[in-house]
DNA sequence: CGATGTATTGACTCTGTTCAAGATATGTGG
DNA sequence: CCACATATCTTGAACAGAGTCAATACATCG
């Protein structure tokens, strides 16, 4: 565990890297600073199955992934799931957090965290103006995200779900077409509003179609990526005339 | 349109106040620094039908909607469409954006505005931290709604569906049982991954079962609200043993 | 009052679910 | 290393909830 950047410190130079790279947004942040920083935080390896933010528990910390996979969900009262995302390295948890936690956080690999207490955050942001912005960015970056999954489960087939999560997970990858699915069926169906079998169905029906090459449970190839994307955007009408 | 408190200063102070009632943010916001916010904003009427934002049109103002009710939503390549959001007075717009709109905003009653330019917040918000730390808020009331709105679309029935919005608009009314629907089925259905027939008919269900009465196609009253709070939870197994 | 757009109702279809059986992995102890 | 046990995943057949299509009813507006 040691000798890996994961202190707050590292952590929120890399943000600041990350905002100037978009936004030439908090640059601000120097040296200094981000030993003060460091003092709020602190380090924390989560293993796989082990959840670390509880739905319905009062909402008194908020995590930074420093590094692993991790997938959030809401549960209803009579077992119903909707995974409402999956995240890694980078990502902010505890944004959409008001009294109480609305959703679950639960590793898929081992995941590394840095946790800030809220009261803690509330002196680092009055300190730091930059990482409030930072913090707005991510908010707006997840909005933007939930919107187009709003759409995906309320508007597509179960076939363009499929195609879209795997495009999702390319780009996630940063383009290349061979995929690692850390997650189980099950969780890629309450993500995609779809139950396990049909995951397997339009998965096997991509496969058939010469779209994707499934090497092994966890592992995915993109063969024709054009061919994805059309059937992840759905043009159910127009295309092939 | 005159002699309306619709100006920015008397907008942020009002926002000023709200935030305060929740967590003590942004009372620092004083009429001096209100006179200066004033000069970045612009007011705006809207007509029912008519959009302010587009979909794909490059991001480049915030609006505070300060009267008035509006529908959010966002079009697939071929036509289908999915209603996002609901909104009304006190609420932000923009703050899901990067470097272009994914969403339409439209008016569906007369909607009275405040616009400022993406520019002009930056500079607000420079020398107002308060007043990013209540966009933040906002963002993170959107992503808990956002994330509801994901259960609804990926796990409930076409009755659960009917039931919560009605619960929602009620809430959203403060209570009272008699709501009424600004919007079109089409918008309801589309808000709800429905079809306007499906919508129609688990309103007839809902009224034939005692819990509501359909006035007429835009006013709804509530007759038994713990029964459609349990209709739209769910709990498709227990309560009835 | 008719004309147009919107909403409701009914009959039928279809996509995705459910239920059940079989296949594939993963893991354990002999 | 293999037999067995357990999890997870895949496949098939029957079913059902919501969609589609079409006819009818209801509003709103000139």
């Amino acid at each position: 565990m040691l000798g890996r950047p994961h202190d707050a410190a590292a952590l929120l130079r890399e943000c600041a890297q990350c905002g100037a790279r978009k936004q030439s947004v908090c640059s601000v942040v120097e040296d200094e600073d981000l030993a003060r920083l460091a003092v709020h935080s602190q380090h924390l390896v989560i293993q796989p199955g082990q959840a670390f933010i509880a739905q319905d528990e009062p909402a008194e910390e908020f995590f930074i992934v420093t590094g692993g996979q991790v997938k959030l969900f809401t549960l209803m009262a009579d077992g119903r799931r909707q995974v409402t995302g999956f995240v890694r390295q980078g990502s902010f948890l505890g944004l959409a957090a008001q009294e109480r936690y609305v959703f679950t956080a639960e590793a898929l690999t081992e995941v590394h965290l840095c946790r800030f207490t809220h009261v803690g955050m509330k002196l680092l942001t009055a300190q730091f103006p930059a990482l409030e912005q930072r913090l707005l960015l991510e908010a707006a970056r997840e909005l933007i995200l939930a919107q187009e999954h709003m759409v995906l489960l309320g508007r597509k087939t179960a076939l363009e779900r499929l195609a879209s999560f795997i495009m999702q997970r390319v780009e996630d990858c940063g383009g290349q077409p061979e995929i690692t699915l850390p997650m189980t069926r099950t969780d890629i169906a309450d993500y995609l509003g779809l139950t396990i079998e049909t995951v397997s169905r339009m998965l096997n029906m991509l496969r058939r179609d010469g779209l994707i090459e499934i090497k092994n449970i966890t592992r995915i190839r993109v063969i024709d990526r054009p061919g994805l994307a059309i059937r992840a955007a759905g043009e159910r009408s127009g295309a092939l005339m």
